[in-house]
RNA sequence: GCCUUGGUGGCGGAAUUGGUAGACGCGCUGGAUUCAAAAUCCAGUGUCUUCGGACGUGUGGGUUCGAUUCCCACCCAAGGUACCA
């Protein structure tokens, strides 16, 4: 009989879902074992290979973790809400719910073809009303609280309310906006109600503030880091800028200490501990204040300025300028430095384009200039501005700082290499000791005074800590780093314009979105001031939109939800129409974003049907904590950091009992997919001299594409947009010219310019689905792609073919994801070779942490696997063997334990890929041994188990059982099978192998040295020479050197 | 740019503590079986070679009796970089 994967893999399946094979229970005298996967967004495309890896991975261990006595809770859920969604609902005006309840049936059908053993029971949606309650529900409590630093936990808001009426905020520590007012008891009590309100969203752990977005006037909307490519929006190419929004935040940076803190107590891996490590970003260093130098007073010094802005050297001149005329400083720069023992090397400060000051401080004649360099930098993303290091730029305000010390001026600029949302957004600059400072300082000419004694500083800054011995710096000088920080400090404290300060890099988090398909706020506005919904009142659920558009207005698309108020009588939502701000409140536009359905969830698989709770103390007393997760790195600095610190707020609320979430995460790697990448060309005019100004007229004309190799040819011209005309290149210019009939079209000339203009091109880069190859070749479908119509305009897309007549793509490897339209579907494979070749095929590819590439064709090799262990066997499903019991050989003993041995140490190890080998080589082994024995076999069969587990329980069943195999006792590793009575040894001269010989396992070291001495192979390799020494390993290798 | 990971045959990978480099599988070559094909089975398969052997784990150095493994410098690829999930 042959081995009927369709069949078995059906049958299994049913029989898990009618028997609730693994459906785990809150009360169990077996210990606990919680094995969590990352749950999936359930996007249009469905499951693809990437998918189940991490997923095969945690079932591997579930199912061995119930083989050996644990009650597993191994549930599974989606994380549903989120912009892919609703992305397609404004391009076919489909609800979100709706295709999101298809692709979870989708993805449900698929996981359920791969035998997962979920407790599907438990399962969540991030997106039920029923779920995103508690999701709200959390959101009020981290509304009604406040960070105690004394205490260092969260606490309730009204402990904080206690003290203000009785005390004020003087003796609060807490963590707060940096602009709180100090007030006294009476101050307090006599504010105003939404005064009160005001300062108490300084406190609490959800607040509102405005902060940065990527803002794009075109589609009316915040678009993601994502969605911007070069600059512009990815759909439709139109501008972005920076712009500053009124949103809610969560005061990650109250727990920055403690999420780092924590990570000493987690297993997980190290590269993932380093990135929320350097995501949070903790330096120490001092706050410095800058004063601002009188504005009228620096500008009619001529003696300190020059003409370009930059400071005399000339000390004696700079210090009569400053003679103490007391004066009015209006304006102070905070800075943020790890390096205080540097600070009399400062001779210019940067603030960020986007700091508050920069309007206020400019001098007159340099206003136009400033404001040109700050709208500039907003249409630079902060990656974009971290990221180049190679361009310096920058303006000078006109305005100058006053040296805390030496009391001269200093320049103030603004650069975009500083950014607003670090630190303080302003930098004292020590070119001396700095490279980004050098390089801006050589670049406008401003001085470099060198502070530090015997170093050159002529070539590049000097920023070594351990070997500086500062100079030229008073009472600094002949100090090492550590002495001079503690001197300046100390310096800078006395006159009340410095002290020590720990900064984090980490900012907080932006909880707002503007989009339809997230959570609401359980919010609703009263004279501006935000009050939350009770929670017996909630969820408060999503309300029906016409469109999932922003608003003309350009509010958030629940801006078009005509009922949208809140009747704070009735307790209910009511029609817009009826909001009157007396009883009847506008709620909150914006939804929640991606992270905040993730950031309890595996506290709700515990109890997910708890209406009351969030879930219940008896459950989460029981499961306590995850205690093995598996998912993708890719979610280190999200996902996994969000999640710890609403853990961490959880406890300190007291209601989980642990303060970490997981015990133990694993990254599985991803599974990388070839992406297919075509070229366009965009023809347009452009100057003939000068910068040649492009103007592309791509519009006026069929798009036009032309192969990989024509990409190759092309030369771009130095110092212009467009390519050379070259001999080589000619052929794509011919191209272009031969479709453009109608010159006139391109209006070569402008009547009121004598510039000409000439025809060129631009190229660009478009991703296109995998699917429109043919096969699995990088040559493009033309029919298919026309066909297609991406974007709507590619339908009578022209080619330029290479000499084989045919169209190749680009193609590259990255990661398998549905935004690169590189997937490969499971479907296909598990139709064709069943689940457990395919569940054994992902695990077989290669080290779980590690990224691979996918290749189909290697799947074969799994897939007769495990027909020959359907065929060893045979005997017990065809009956020929019934009632008699073959006693197991040594050699069947030896195989077996081999393998239970490496498999189990694999599984605790995370080594699936090397445990599909070594069932492999057992397999060949017993068949080879003609191995029928029962003894040998069954324990063969839950070895498999939680890799195959429809075979093992169709083999299982075969043997004689009627229980599952899923709870059988996994065997036992016996070392006596093992022993081995003598050893190979490889015999090699000066490290390299030669030959091999035999001794006994027992024989000592020197016997093997002069056994090998006297060999006459050993003869033979010296040539006469004399050894000059040998090393004897004894069980492992013999070196004989000379 | 910065942080992280990785680089071993034609391909995926193995080598668990510094000790036989290439296990296992794919592919390929030859053979058996077959009217034929699929499937299956058997043998071979790192490179070069004067058939003795020599070389070989991204590149260049170093430590060591011995390095894929440890150290230094560099090159290349992928992931993340704060609103994709």
């Amino acid at each position: 009989m042959n081995y009927n994967f369709r069949e078995i893999e059906a049958k299994w399946q049913k029989y898990w879902a009618e028997h609730e094979t693994f459906k785990a229970s809150n009360h169990s005298d077996k210990p606990k074992f919680y094995a969590l996967s990352m749950f999936p967004y359930p996007s249009g495309a469905g499951l693809h290979v990437g998918h189940p890896l991490g997923y095969i991975a945690t079932d591997i261990y579930s199912r061995y973790k119930r083989h050996k006595g644990f009650n597993v809770l191994h549930p599974m859920g989606y994380d549903s809400f989120g912009l892919p969604a609703e992305q397609y609902a404004i391009q076919t005006g489909q609800h979100p719910a709706i295709t999101t309840e298809n692709n979870i049936k989708r993805y449900r059908e698929q996981l359920d073809q791969l035998g997962f053993s979920f407790d599907w029971s438990r399962e969540v949606r991030t997106s039920n009303p029923q779920y995103y309650k508690w999701t709200q529900w959390i959101f009020i409590q981290l509304f009604h609280s406040w960070y105690n630093k004394k205490s260092d936990k969260a606490e309730d808001i009204s402990t904080l309310i206690f003290v203000f009426e009785k005390e004020g905020n003087a003796n609060v520590i807490a963590a707060c906006d940096d602009d709180t007012p100090m007030f006294n008891a009476g101050e307090w009590n006599n504010f105003s109600d939404k005064k009160k309100q005001e300062i108490l969203l300084k406190y609490r752990l959800t607040y509102l503030a405005d902060t940065e977005v990527n803002w794009c006037p075109a589609l009316g909307t915040v678009l993601a880091n994502d969605e911007i490519v070069n600059g512009v929006s990815e759909r439709g190419g139109h501008p972005v800028i920076r712009k500053k929004m009124t949103q809610w935040s969560m005061r990650i940076t109250a727990y920055a200490q403690r999420l780092l803190d924590g990570l000493d107590k987690i297993d997980w891996p190290q590269p993932l501990k380093d990135s929320q490590t350097n995501w949070i970003g903790r330096s120490e260093g001092a706050s410095v204040t800058f004063n601002v130098l009188d504005a009228e007073r620096s500008r009619s010094d001529n003696n300190v300025i020059s003409g370009e802005g930059v400071i005399s050297s000339d000390s004696e001149k700079s210090q009569k300028n400053v003679i103490s005329i007391p004066l009015n400083h209006p304006y102070q720069i905070e800075v943020f430095t790890t390096r205080p023992d540097t600070i009399f090397g400062v001779s210019f400060m940067t603030l960020a384009p986007e700091h508050d000051l920069v309007a206020k401080i400019t001098t007159p004649e340099q206003k136009a200039e400033v404001e040109a360099y700050v709208e500039a930098t907003a249409k630079r993303s902060e990656r974009d501005r971290m990221a180049d290091v190679k361009t310096v730029s920058g303006v000078f305000t006109g305005a100058y700082a006053e040296h805390p010390f030496t009391k001269e001026p200093i320049p103030i600029w603004i650069g975009d290499y500083v950014l607003a949302s670090y630190g303080t957004g302003a930098v004292m600059a020590v070119p001396c000791g700095d490279q980004r400072d050098y390089d801006f300082a050589k670049h406008y000419n401003i001085p470099i005074p060198n502070i530090f004694e015997g170093v050159d500083i002529s070539e590049e800054a000097f920023a070594d800590k351990a070997t500086t011995i500062i100079a030229n710096s008073d009472f600094l000088n002949g100090l090492s780093y550590k002495e001079a920080t503690k001197k300046a400090l100390a310096e800078l404290e006395k006159i009340g314009q410095g002290k020590g300060k720990v900064n984090y890099r980490l900012r907080d988090a932006v909880f707002s979105r503007q989009r339809y398909w997230g959570e609401p706020f359980p919010v609703y506005y009263v004279d501006g001031m935000p009050q939350m919904i009770d929670l017996e009142h909630l969820p408060l659920e999503l309300p029906e939109v016409e469109k999932y558009l922003p608003t003309e207005t350009g509010e958030p698309p629940l801006g078009n939800a005509t009922v949208w108020a809140w009747d704070a009588e009735q307790c209910t939502v009511v029609n817009n129409q009826l909001i009157d701000h007396k009883t009847v409140f506008p709620l909150e536009l914006n939804t929640m974003p991606g992270w905040a359905g993730s950031s309890q969830y595996f506290n709700r698989y515990m109890d997910p049907r708890n209406n009351e709770a969030i879930f219940s103390k008896e459950a989460i007393d029981y499961w306590q904590d995850v205690d093995l997760y598996i998912g993708g790195s890719e979610h280190a600095t999200g996902h996994l950091l969000y999640s710890r610190f609403w853990q961490k707020f959880m406890f300190d609320m007291g209601y989980v009992p642990m303060d970490e979430y997981a015990k133990k995460l694993i990254n599985q790697g991803m599974i990388t997919g070839t992406s297919a990448f075509v070229f366009q060309v965009i023809p347009g005019i452009r100057r003939k001299t000068g910068n040649g100004n492009f103007v592309g007229k791509g519009s006026l004309f069929a798009p036009l594409f032309i192969s990989v190799e024509k990409v190759d040819l092309l030369e771009e011209e130095e110092g212009k947009l467009g390519y050379v005309e070259t001999e080589k290149s000619k052929v794509v210019f011919d191209f272009i010219r031969e479709r453009i009939e109608d010159l006139s079209k391109f209006n070569f000339y402008d009547e009121s310019e004598t510039v000409e203009y000439e025809l060129n091109f631009q190229i660009i880069r478009h991703r296109i689905p995998i699917d429109m190859l043919k096969g699995t070749s990088d040559i493009l479908d033309k029919t298919k792609f026309r066909k297609s119509n991406m974007y709507g305009v590619f339908g009578d897309a022209e080619f330029l073919l290479n000499e084989e007549d045919e169209y190749v793509t680009h193609r590259e490897v990255e990661k398998m994801s549905k935004s690169k339209y590189n997937v490969v579907n499971p479907d296909a494979i598990c139709e064709e070779y069943g689940a457990d070749s395919l569940r054994l095929y992902e695990m077989f590819l290669g080290p779980l942490e590690q990224s691979k590439p996918w290749n189909t064709a290697g799947i074969t090799g799994v897939s007769s696997f495990l027909k020959k262990l359907w065929k060893l066997y045979t005997p017990f499903i065809d009956g020929s063997l019934s009632g008699v019991e073959a006693e197991p050989t040594a050699d069947n003993l030896k195989t077996l334990h081999k393998t239970i041995k490496k498999v189990e140490d694999d599984i605790e190890h995370f080594s699936f890929n090397t445990s599909v080998s070594t069932f492999m080589i057992c397999v060949n082994e017993l068949t080879a041994q003609k191995c029928t024995s029962k003894s040998i076999l069954e324990p063969l069969a839950i070895l498999v188990s939680p890799y195959a587990p429809h075979i093992a329980e169709e083999l299982w069943e075969r043997l004689g059982h009627t229980e599952s195999i899923a709870e059988a006792p996994f065997p036992t590793f016996e070392a006596k099978y093992l022993v081995e009575s003598t050893k190979e040894y490889p015999i090699s001269f000066n490290g390299k192998t030669r030959f091999k010989l035999e001794f006994p396992a027992d024989m000592g070291k020197e016997e093997i040295e002069a056994a090998v001495l006297a060999h006459e192979k050993t003869l033979e390799q010296l040539q006469g020479r004399a050894p000059k020494k040998v090393i004897v390993v004894p069980g492992k290798i013999v070196n004989i050197v000379g």
